[in-house]
DNA sequence: CGCTTTGTTCAAAATAACTTGAACAAATGC
DNA sequence: GCATTTGTTCAAGTTATTTTGAACAAAGCG
């Protein structure tokens, strides 16, 4: 059970002083787009691991349960952010990060937004049935005034998510990389 | 007190249907980006009222307390949100919406995410720091590669940012202003 | 099959974030 | 100056989110 092979450090139950602080880094940053810390931890640890990572390396290494573990990497996985690689000789599911921030942004992107800005073009309509119903002429100028804005608001921000991801990727035809680092887009 | 001049609905006590339709738009929306719903409250009903309201009509109109008034206030006003508009005869601050969405992000990506994106430096160089104390060098390395991958998805993010705000506000030398609804970028 | 390993679900506990309201400060008019 | 109006602050209460862990499925092995 304990101490396989040589326990050359690493994917053991300690966490080096540069993983601790890039976890740290990585549980500010996804607190910051309003994701929960234990997403921050898992796909930090994840990021720093040089191996795959087990479901019980994660819990464990951690310190943090195997309900958030499971619900964490589920998400991630919805996400694109990390990936199930399979392992010979083992039953258990392995998982590696996705290192590419066009793809991580893109499915952040894909979850976490289209669906309200989608959705906002019918809540327009509905408002803009509503405005109906007011008497007052100016005010409800005023007010279809109002809900054109929002429309070109809408429209722009719509216009703005290809512009994003194609600054992101770098033109990425093909998937050539570029740029120092993993050399990863 | 009560029924002051014609009366003429709104800035009176009540939110006609349109509105509070367009105000949980907004509560949904600035929910979405982290920020609590009374400030999506307070900026939707300046967003929809066709005259400066104050900072009583906001906590009366929309039934929440001063403080949360206060504070939703302080917030969009450091954000330029909103803007205070001096009336004549009047002792009270009377607020109106920013429309520019250019603006709007421009002052939430400033406050919200350029502090972070900047300390960000400080902290993977105190990372790359930490990474000397790893004894073996494929370790080492592995490390050092990752720490580039973040260095990278920041120069990448860093750049985004222009790119954004040119691509929300169009070319917009001298705010000439196209489009629809307000007519405001 | 029955047993073990592996991973998920979900209600309850723990934590974090927001709102309230009363006490406080600042500014105006008399 | 003093009283009134206007707005801010912050500790305590409320609400919302996250985490936990035990009960539950699913799949492989003998």
């Amino acid at each position: 059970m304990a101490a396989s092979r040589t326990d050359h450090t690493e994917s053991s139950a300690t966490l080096s002083s540069w993983e601790t602080s890039t976890i740290e880094l990585f549980t500010r940053t996804v607190n910051l787009i309003g994701l929960p810390r234990s997403v921050g931890e898992i796909y930090g640890l994840l990021f720093c691991a040089s191996t795959p990572q087990t479901f019980d390396m994660l819990s464990e290494r951690l310190g943090i349960s195997r309900g958030s573990v499971s619900q964490g990497l589920k998400f991630l996985r919805q996400l694109g952010a990390v990936k199930v690689q399979y392992v010979a000789g083992s039953r258990k599911d392995h998982y590696v990060p996705e290192l590419s921030i066009k793809a991580l942004v893109q499915g952040f992107v894909r979850d976490q937004f289209t669906p309200h800005l989608e959705s906002g073009t019918e809540r327009l309509d509905a408002i803009e049935g509503l405005i109906e119903s007011e008497s007052d002429p100016a005010l409800r100028a005023h007010a279809t005034q109002r809900i054109n804005t929002l429309r070109t608001w809408q429209g722009r921000v719509q216009k703005l998510m290809p512009i994003m991801m194609a600054a992101l990727g770098g033109i990425n035809f093909l998937n050539q990389s570029s740029e120092s680092g993993d050399a990863v887009i």
